[in-house]
RNA sequence: GCGGCCGUGGCGGAAUUGGCAGACGCGCUAGAUUUAGGAUCUAGUUCCUUAACGGAGUGGAGGUUCAAGUCCUCUCGGCCGCACCA
C-alpha cells in the first residue's frame, strides 16, 4: 500500500505519463522541510540577539515534551502538537515572535526498566530512542526552533535540575512573610534563603523553641538564644526549616525492584505495577520537598488562571485545605483535673493551670473539621504507625495491637481502602480525657486512620461521621448526638429505613414505630416499596406527627437511625444534660448555637485553657522526592560519618551520574525489614569524596522523574547558557507560557510540581511571574476501534471482517460482533503508526486529518478509513492552483478583479478561519476550508487576489503545501512570516437572507428578504406569503415575533 | 461512595450560546466521463409515511418559553479523577 509513493518517488503512485503535474506530495514535503532547516526560517531570537526586535508581542506557545519510549510516537503524541504548530505558524503571521520549542524528558523508569530487561545501557537505550523521536518529529514538518532542543538526561541540562534542588536545600519558608512580587503580585510567604534565618537567630531577634523550632516571640516559655544551642542542635534547627529536607516517612517499600514506588506505581492488591513485587508501608529516610507550605500559594494562584475549570478543580481537591482545629486529649492515666488546673501524675513542673499546647507531654493531638462535635467525642482512634501506640497500650491489650499493627503495615493505603471492606480495629486500653467534659474515652488503633493526614489520630464522633458510625456500631462504642438534624435529612433517612436499605435500618425503624403509633401504620403500609416514603406517610409527618418530633428522637437514640448525621445544624447535647462536666474554669455551654458558631466558640474555649488551636490542614502531602535508581539525576549532597549532610557548591555542578555497566538495583527478599541498596552505592570510587582531610559520602539516591520536567520551559528560554538555568532578560521577555497544550493525564502531578517550583524560584528572585503557564489546554485522547462480542468480550480488530457496512463478524466463526471504541493498545492491534500514514497520504494530510477529526479536547476514534477524504481536500487545492496535465499553473488562474461573490466568500472564509483559531477550534476551521474549495472548484475562472489569501489561510494547517502552492504563484520566500488575510467586514455581508417563517413554532415557509430589512418589513413580507396564509386560516395572529436576519414565529390559535 | 465531563443520522462531528437540528467529512445510492483505480464531476442521503400532503426527532420522563440539542427538575447510560483526608 504504502509502496506507491516510495518506489516511484517522481510521483504518488503515478504511472501515467500524461498527467506531469500531480500532487506529489512526498517531494514536496522534503523540499520544503529541507528549505526550512537550510534557512533556518523558524529559529527565534531571544532580546538583545543582533535582529531581535522586541517591539513585536511575544507567544511561548509550549508542549509537554514526550518521554522517548522504546515504542516510537503513535497517532496520540502529535495531536497536540499539530495543534500547537498550526497556532505557532498562525501567530507567527500575526507579527508575533513566537516561542515554539520542543525536547525530550529523556530520564525515568522505563528506560531503567527496559535497560535491565534487555540487558543495555539505559544511555544507549535512551539515545536509540531518542534519535527515532527526532527523526519521526520531523516528518511532520513542526515549526520548532530546534537549536532550542532540551534533552533532561544530559549533564548540562540536570546541572541546573541539581542547581534548583539546591536552592530548595539552601532555603526555608517564612509563611509570616508579607512581601511584593516583581509582577505587583501581594503575597504572604515566602522561600528565602536560609542565611536570612540564620542572620536573624544571630541577631537575637528569633530565638530556638525546646522542640528546636523558632520562636519570633521575646518572651515565650523555653526560647533559648542562637549562642546557646549547641552546633548539633543548630544543623538540626536548620534542617528543620529547609525546603529540601530529609525526613523519615512512611513509603511503599519494594524490596524486589531494590525501590521506594510511588502510590501510582502499585496496585490495589499491594503489588508493585511492575513485575507484581510485594510492597511494603515502612518508614523510611527521604529525601522530602515541602510542598505543602505552597498549599496556600498552589490554590489562591489557580484563579487567575486561564485553564480548564475541570483541572483546576482537579488541583484544588488534590490540595484538600480544609480548616478546623488542634484539639489535646491527656492520658487518662497521666493526667487529672484539679480545682487550679491539669496536674500530672509524675512530672510535677508539667502540673500548670493551662499547659503549654506546643509541649503538653501524654496527650493525644487530633485534628478535626468540626470541633463542635467534640461534646459526642465517644472513643479515639491512632493509626496502626503513630508514635504514642506503643506506650500506651496496656499490658492486656498487647498481643492483639501487635499483631494488628503487624498486618496494616503489610497493606498499602490502597489496599486498606480498595475493597469497601468492614471496619477493623482493636482497644489499646488506654483512656484519654475529653478536654470539654472531663470524661475519660477509650483510645483505639484502627487503619480507617491515615498516619500522613492531620496528626495521624481522631476523636471520633460517631453521631457526626460516618466512619466513626460504622465503627462506633461494630464494636459498640456510645454513639450520642451532639447535631440536630435538619427536617429534611431526617425525612430523607426515614425513607431509606422504609425502603429496608439494612438490617439495622429495620431494628431502627420498629423502635419508631412503637414510638409514633401514628406513623406506624403508614410505614408499614409503605415498608415493601423499594424507594423512599409514600405521599400518605409525608402526610402524616408533615401534617399532625411532626418531624420535629421526629428530630427529637433521633436526638435521644440516634444509633438507631443506622446512619450519621454529617451536615450542619443546631448543637445539643453540648453536654447532655446526664453528663457531670469536669473542666478547669468554666465549662464551655454549645446547646442552641449553630455549627459555625460552636466551632468558633469552642476553639477560643479550648485556647484559653492551652488544649486546642485553630487550624489548618491539606491533603496535599510533602513531596517525597528520591529513588533507589540509577537512571535519574544524582543528589548533589554528601554525608560526612555522623549522618549530617553537606551540599555541593556551585562550581562543582553537575554532579554527573558515574558510568557503570551494572545499574540494577540490588534485589532482596521479599522482606520488608531489608534496607534499600541503591544502584549507586556500587559505584565505590564515585562515592567516596574526601575533603579537606574529612571523608563523605554521596547521596545514593535519585530525583524523581518529575525532576526534569518541572523547569523544562524555563531551559528553552536560553538552552546553552552554561552559567544559569536561563538568562534573565530572556525570562522577563518570554515568560510566562502563553498556551500549554498536554494530556489531561498530567492535570495534577506535573503541572502541581512545576508551580510548585516555578514559585519557589519566583520567590527566590530567580523568575518575575508567580505562575508558569498562563493558558493550558488539555488535547483529547485518540482512541481505537475494538469489537465485542456477545459475551462483551473485546475482539481484535485482525480477527474481525467487515461483512457489509457497519456489520462484522469474527473472521474464523461468522460470530457477529459490534464496533466499540477502547484504548490504542497493542492486545487489541488498533494501534496506529503515524509513520506509515504519513508515506501514504503525506504530513499535511495528517495534519488536517487529526485536526478535522473532532474537537481537540475530545476524546475520538482514530478511523483510517476518513483520511482519504483529507487527502482528496489537499489535491482539490492542488488543482485549484496547479494543471495537473503540464505541471504549469491552472488555466483557470486568472488576475481578473473578483466578482462580489467570490470576494465575499473569501472574506467569510477569512473571517471563520480566523475566529476558530483563535479559540482552537481548528476541526471548524478546516470545515471553512473545504466550503471554500467547494466553492472554488467548479469556477471556470480563479482570480489571484482570491486564490493567494486563500494559500495563506491554508498555511498553518498545511504548510507544506502552502508553501509550494506560493512559491508556484510566483513569491520566491516561505510564507512563514506573510501577513494574515485581514477581514473585510462589509465584504462579508450577503445581500439578502433567507428567513423562516414559523407559526406556532413550526416552519412553515421560507422567504428571500434584504440583510437590512427592518422587523416590519420583515413580518409583513411573512404574513403576506402563501403558506403563511394558508397555515393562519383560521388563526388569530396574537402576536409575531421577528428576529432580525434569521426567523418569524407568528404566534396564533 | 464523592466530584467532574459527556450522550445529536450508518460513522466522526456542526449548530452565531435560547432562534431554520444534522454544516463539513466519511460511508452509501444514482448518474456522467472509454475511467487501470482507492481517480474526477453532478445529484441525493435523519427516520416514519405518502402519488403528493404530512408526522416524529438531539439517551428517557417532566417543566420554563412565542421558541429548547442549548435553561430547570428527576432518571438511565458511558468516560475520567479521587477514594476512609477526620
Amino acid at each position: 500500500m504504502t509502496q506507491a509513493n516510495q518506489d516511484v518517488p517522481a510521483a504518488s503512485g503515478d504511472r501515467r505519463p500524461e498527467k506531469l503535474g500531480r500532487y506529489q506530495f512526498t517531494a514536496i514535503e522534503q523540499r520544503w522541510q529541507a528549505y526550512w532547516a537550510e534557512h533556518r526560517t523558524f529559529k527565534t531570537l531571544n532580546p538583545g540577539e543582533p535582529g531581535a526586535d522586541t517591539t513585536k508581542p511575544k507567544y511561548y506557545i509550549l508542549d509537554m515534551f514526550p518521554y522517548p519510549s522504546g515504542s516510537g510516537l503513535h497517532v496520540g503524541h502529535p495531536l497536540g502538537y499539530c495543534a500547537t504548530d498550526i497556532i505557532a505558524r498562525y501567530k507567527r503571521m500575526r507579527g508575533f515572535n513566537v516561542l515554539h520549542p520542543m525536547g525530550f524528558d529523556a530520564f525515568g523508569l522505563p528506560a531503567e526498566q527496559y535497560a535491565i530487561e534487555h540487558n543495555v545501557h539505559p544511555a544507549d537505550t535512551t539515545n536509540k530512542n531518542l534519535d527515532m523521536y527526532r527523526r519521526q518529529l520531523r516528518m511532520f514538518g513542526f515549526s520548532y526552533d530546534w537549536d532550542r532542543e532540551v534533552v533532561t538526561c544530559e549533564p548540562k541540562y540536570y546541572k541546573f535540575t541539581q542547581w534548583i534542588f539546591l536552592q530548595m536545600y539552601h532555603s526555608w519558608y517564612d509563611d509570616q512573610c508579607r512581601w511584593t512580587g516583581p509582577d505587583g503580585a501581594a503575597v504572604v510567604g515566602r522561600a528565602r534563603p536560609i542565611a536570612a534565618l540564620v542572620a536573624e537567630l544571630e541577631s537575637g531577634a528569633w530565638g530556638v523553641s525546646a522542640a528546636l523550632g523558632i520562636v519570633r516571640e521575646k518572651e515565650a516559655p523555653g526560647r533559648r538564644r542562637w549562642s546557646d544551642v549547641s552546633e548539633a542542635e543548630r544543623r538540626a534547627v536548620l534542617d528543620k526549616q529547609r525546603l529540601a529536607f530529609l525526613d523519615e516517612v512512611a513509603v511503599n517499600w519494594c524490596p524486589a525492584l531494590g525501590t521506594v514506588l510511588s502510590n501510582e506505581e502499585v496496585d490495589n492488591q499491594g503489588l508493585s505495577d511492575r513485575g507484581s513485587h510485594p510492597v511494603f508501608r515502612r518508614p523510611l529516610r527521604q529525601w522530602m520537598l515541602r510542598i505543602t507550605k505552597y498549599g496556600d500559594r498552589l490554590l489562591s494562584d489557580l484563579d487567575g488562571l486561564d485553564w480548564p475549570e475541570p483541572i483546576k478543580l482537579m488541583q484544588r481537591n488534590w490540595v484538600g485545605r480544609s480548616t478546623g482545629a488542634e484539639v489535646l486529649f491527656p492520658l487518662a492515666d497521666k493526667w487529672r483535673i484539679d480545682r487550679d488546673g491539669w496536674v500530672h501524675a509524675e512530672r510535677t513542673e508539667c502540673s500548670t493551670g493551662k499547659p503549654d499546647f506546643e509541649t503538653m507531654p501524654d496527650a493525644i493531638r487530633v485534628y478535626t473539621t468540626r470541633p463542635d462535635t467534640l461534646f459526642g467525642a465517644s472513643y479515639m482512634v491512632l493509626a496502626p504507625e503513630h508514635k504514642l501506640v506503643e506506650a500506651i497500650t496496656t499490658e492486656a491489650q498487647r498481643e492483639a495491637v501487635e499483631a494488628y499493627v503487624v498486618a496494616s503495615r503489610h497493606r498499602s493505603d490502597l489496599d486498606r481502602t480498595s475493597d469497601t471492606k468492614d471496619k477493623t480495629g482493636v482497644f489499646t486500653g488506654a483512656f484519654a480525657i475529653n478536654p470539654v467534659t472531663g470524661e475519660p474515652v477509650p483510645v483505639w488503633i484502627a487503619d480507617y486512620v491515615l498516619t500522613g493526614y492531620g496528626t495521624g489520630a481522631i476523636m471520633a464522633v460517631p453521631s457526626g461521621d460516618s466512619r466513626d458510625f460504622e465503627f462506633a456500631t461494630k464494636f459498640q462504642l456510645p454513639i450520642r448526638c451532639v447535631v440536630k438534624p435538619t427536617a429534611h435529612w431526617i425525612e430523607d433517612r426515614l425513607g431509606a429505613m422504609v425502603a429496608g436499605m439494612d438490617a439495622q435500618a429495620a431494628s431502627g425503624l420498629d423502635d419508631v414505630s412503637s414510638e409514633f403509633p401514628e406513623l406506624a401504620d403508614s410505614i408499614a403500609a409503605t415498608r415493601d416499596r423499594s424507594a423512599g416514603l409514600s405521599q400518605k406517610t409525608l402526610d402524616v409527618l408533615r401534617g399532625g406527627a411532626g418531624v420535629g418530633k421526629l428530630i427529637a428522637h433521633y436526638v435521644r437514640h440516634c444509633a438507631t437511625w443506622g446512619a450519621a448525621f454529617t451536615g450542619k445544624g443546631v448543637a445539643v447535647n453540648s453536654p447532655a444534660p446526664d453528663v457531670t462536666v469536669n473542666v478547669v474554669g468554666a465549662p464551655c455551654d454549645l446547646n442552641g448555637a449553630s455549627t459555625e458558631d460552636a466551632m468558633t466558640r469552642i476553639t477560643a474555649w479550648l485556647e484559653e485553657r492551652g488544649l486546642g488551636r485553630s487550624a489548618v490542614n491539606y491533603k496535599l502531602r510533602d513531596w517525597i522526592f528520591s529513588r533507589q535508581k540509577y537512571w535519574g539525576e544524582p543528589f548533589p549532597v554528601m554525608h560526612d560519618e555522623d549522618g549530617a549532610s553537606v551540599a555541593l557548591d556551585e562550581d562543582e555542578l553537575p554532579l554527573e551520574l558515574p558510568p557503570m555497566a551494572d545499574f540494577k538495583p540490588t534485589p532482596s527478599a521479599d522482606d520488608a525489614d531489608t534496607l534499600p541498596l541503591p544502584p549507586l552505592g556500587r559505584a565505590k570510587e564515585w562515592v567516596k569524596v574526601s575533603r579537606d582531610g574529612t571523608s563523605y559520602r554521596r547521596d545514593l539516591n535519585t530525583m524523581p522523574q518529575w525532576a526534569g520536567s518541572c523547569w523544562y520551559y524555563l531551559r528553552f528560554l536560553d538552552p546553552h547558557n552554561e552559567h544559569r538555568f536561563c538568562d534573565a532578560e530572556a525570562e522577563k521577555y518570554w515568560m510566562p507560557v502563553d498556551l500549554y497544550v498536554g494530556g489531561a493525564e498530567h492535570a495534577v502531578l506535573h503541572l502541581l510540581y512545576g508551580r510548585f517550583w516555578h514559585k519557589v524560584l519566583y520567590d527566590l528572585g530567580h523568575v518575575t511571574t508567580c505562575e508558569p503557564f498562563q493558558k493550558l489546554f488539555n488535547q483529547g485522547m485518540i482512541q481505537g476501534f475494538a469489537f465485542k462480542d456477545k459475551r462483551g468480550v473485546l475482539v481484535s480488530e485482525d480477527r474481525v471482517t467487515e461483512t457489509s457496512p457497519d456489520h462484522f463478524v469474527v473472521s474464523e466463526s461468522d460470530e457477529p460482533v459490534s464496533r466499540v471504541i477502547a484504548k490504542m493498545s497493542k492486545s487489541l492491534k488498533n494501534v496506529v503508526n503515524p509513520d506509515e500514514i504519513i508515506a501514504e497520504y503525506g504530513a499535511d494530510t495528517f495534519r488536517l486529518y487529526e485536526m478535522y477529526m473532532g474537537p481537540l479536547d475530545a476524546s475520538k476514534p482514530w478511523n483510517t478509513r476518513d483520511v482519504p477524504g483529507l487527502f482528496k481536500l489537499c489535491q482539490r487545492i492542488w488543482r485549484l492552483v496547479v494543471d495537473e496535465m503540464t505541471d504549469g499553473l491552472s488555466p483557470a488562474l486568472c488576475d481578473d478583479a473578483p466578482e462580489k461573490d467570490a470576494l465575499r466568500m473569501l472574506h467569510k472564509t477569512i473571517k471563520r478561519v480566523g475566529e476558530d483559531l483563535e479559540q482552537l477550534k481548528l476541526n471548524t476551521a478546516i470545515a471553512a476550508l473545504f466550503d471554500f474549495v467547494n466553492y472554488m472548484t467548479p469556477l471556470k475562472r480563479r482570480p489571484r487576489a482570491v486564490v493567494e489569501p486563500f494559500v495563506l489561510l491554508l498555511a498553518p494547517f498545511a504548510p507544506h503545501l502552502a508553501e509550494e502552492l506560493w512559491r508556484r504563484l510566483g513569491h520566491d520566500t516561505t510564507l512563514a512570516f506573510e501577513a494574515w488575510p485581514e477581514v473585510d467586514e462589509a465584504l462579508t455581508r450577503d445581500d439578502e437572507v433567507e428567513i423562516a417563517v414559523q407559526v406556532a413554532g413550526k416552519v412553515k415557509a421560507r422567504i428571500t428578504v434584504a440583510a437590512d430589512a427592518d422587523e416590519e418589513t420583515i413580518s409583513s413580507a411573512a404574513l403576506a406569503d402563501e403558506r403563511v396564509k394558508a397555515a393562519l386560516a383560521n388563526k388569530t395572529v396574537r402576536k409575531v415575533i421577528v428576529i432580525k436576519g434569521r426567523l418569524v414565529n407568528v404566534v396564533a390559535n
